[in-house]
DNA sequence: TTGTACGCGTTATCAA
DNA sequence: TTGATAACGCGTACAA
């Protein structure tokens, strides 16, 4: 026995150490730590006394490999810098957190190999379900897992290749309100500038945005494969050069719509004068922004609860066997680039 | 062999499943998982071909446990949601995945009790190191951690009543910078709009400030426990709306920035004509606003990646015992609403 | 080169 | 009401 009080590095105290401290077997201090009822109050008591002395803790591993499940949910997330991404999953932490499981936090950074490797290892760590936000292409690896019976919800769009729960929004519908809300100010050339074609979020945005223009008879005028800011600005200052100029511009995301911010005031041209624009997806500072910013917001916190909700729903045994497939309503936040009147200040 | 080649929901392949199959014992499985070089070489090819075939993986629970090691590390962060705070995460993550471990996230929203609870919940799953962002308070909860041996690393700011190792910024530096910078446009009545004030990160910019000040012979004029934009706002306005109106504003956060913004728009003022502005903490907006918004930028993601190398260090032994204690500097961004002149558009 | 036996810390079974 | 003992799946020590 050393003269040292402080348990060393390492020294992690264990039911046997309870035990033996308390004279019981390490049996009965796990029915008292487990709150199980076949104790006698007595030794309860003193048991629960040793613990706390003791500071015992449960080696939550160790109830794992018993128990057969880890209370632990895999998120693999395209890109947790994106502020849209971080609700989601601040929202997805919180249920996790409301049904007693850890998270462990992957970021795929949209990258399916990465992906990949990342699916892998979630499930060699027993996870009990898996969330992911699927990076573009064929997502293989989740057809092995989902056999394996591990629950696989996806979020914001669905997986390739997989049957699997999805949470998403309106991508089509949401992209058809802003576009046929450029429409009825009058508008007649307006032009789409989006993010690479083959993601899921741009095809469907694009429909919405195509569905509008065939319904007025209006020619549509997209311009794609902006994948960040640069590209965006680069795509609407190339549309807005064109000879017949567009009068308005739809923005089928953050990116693209900072960009196009860019571009316009690089233009000398005026919100909403020159040019009338709509974003996709919310940021902070759309109000701030002068003109204060239109757009089709995401519910993003929902997006995140209802998916994470979902997989609990699977995990406890509730719900059909069939996957299910929710879609969240987005909303035009109609502020001023769009060329609604002017709001007083509040 | 059975004529079942994909396994049903829950049947995980073990180490005994492959051995039985490829007629070997567990150990040599075991040997050729783990690439151990004592097999012959012709049943290492077949045992990895049953491997394959089962789809064997193995459970890094039973590993963790028996190794005594989770390669799994706690992130406790105040506030996911926050741009900053998401990429710290972002970079801790990348250096937790180079280091073959999993990341557990944990969203304190700030609050101490809930952040204790967090630690104990991590300690629980034999996390092998601690990342966090301490809430405002007494962080008893980590000295119990610490004395069991678990590595600790704060980023942002200090823990309070515990000695770990931190990562902080230079907060006291940067306000400082940022207030000569007004100081040197001229201004004389320079107020400070700032979050709570028993906020780490407060109190060093607030000193700072007035640091600055006091070296120039000027009166500071703070107003502190802004803790949202609308509270900055009314901070923002109260102070504008004084007799003596400042003719520049530090704010000292985001939040206060924002704020900022909006009463100096309410007021009818003009940016930097009536009132400079500097803000602290980067958003990706910074230079899409009008005038182009300067302010003191903090390196979020290196804070995070060298906060996570920390880490890594004690864990694989390298370093001095005592605790260590970083500060990044942080970076002026001198644009327009200063009153610096307006760039030419790029 | 391969296999046996044990232990990691828990919970479950069954007997006392 | 309690306790000995066997799992959980893996790695380590030692034998064969």
């Amino acid at each position: 026995m050393t003269g040292v009080l402080i348990p060393g590095p390492g020294k992690r105290v264990t039911l046997r150490d309870v035990a033996l401290e308390a004279g019981v077997s390490i049996k009965t201090v796990s029915r008292v730590v487990n709150g199980e009822p076949a104790v006698n109050a007595a030794t309860a008591v003193r048991v629960a006394g040793v613990v706390e002395r003791l500071g015992y803790r449960p080696n939550e591993l160790a109830r794992s490999l018993k128990g057969q499940r880890s209370r632990t949910i895999g998120l693999v997330i395209s890109d947790i810098s994106n502020p849209f991404m971080a609700s989601c999953a601040q929202a997805i932490e919180g249920v996790a957190q409301e049904h007693g499981h850890a998270l462990i936090l992957c970021d795929s950074h949209a990258d399916l190999r990465t992906e990949g490797d990342y699916v892998g290892l979630l499930t060699q760590r027993q996870v009990d379900g898996l969330l992911l936000v699927p990076a573009h292409g064929h997502n293989v690896h989740l057809n092995r897992e989902q056999q394996a019976g591990l629950p696989v919800v996806t979020l914001d769009r669905p997986a390739e290749g997989v049957q699997a729960d999805m949470v998403l929004v309106q991508n089509r519908a949401g992209a058809r309100e802003a576009t046929e809300h450029l429409i009825r100010h009058g508008h007649e050339r307006i032009a789409f500038v989006g993010d690479v074609r083959n993601f899921y979020t741009t095809r469907k945005r694009l429909e919405g945005y195509k569905e509008a223009l065939k319904a007025a008879n209006l020619k549509p005028a997209p311009s794609l494969g902006a994948h960040s800011i640069e590209l965006g600005e680069e795509a609407a200052k190339s549309v807005l050069d064109a000879p017949d100029r567009p009068t308005a511009l739809f923005a089928a995301n953050i990116l693209t719509a900072l960009g196009a911010l860019r571009a316009i005031e690089h233009l000398g041209l005026r919100i909403p004068e020159d040019v009338a624009l709509i974003g996709f997806d919310d940021f902070e500072l759309a109000p701030v922004l002068r003109p204060r910013f239109t757009l089709v917001r995401q519910p993003a916190a929902e997006l995140g609860r209802r998916a994470a909700e979902m997989l609990f729903d699977r995990l406890e045994g509730r719900g059909r066997p069939e996957p299910r497939r929710l879609v969240l309503p987005t909303e035009l936040v109609v502020r001023e680039s769009c060329g609604c009147p002017v709001e007083p200040a509040p």
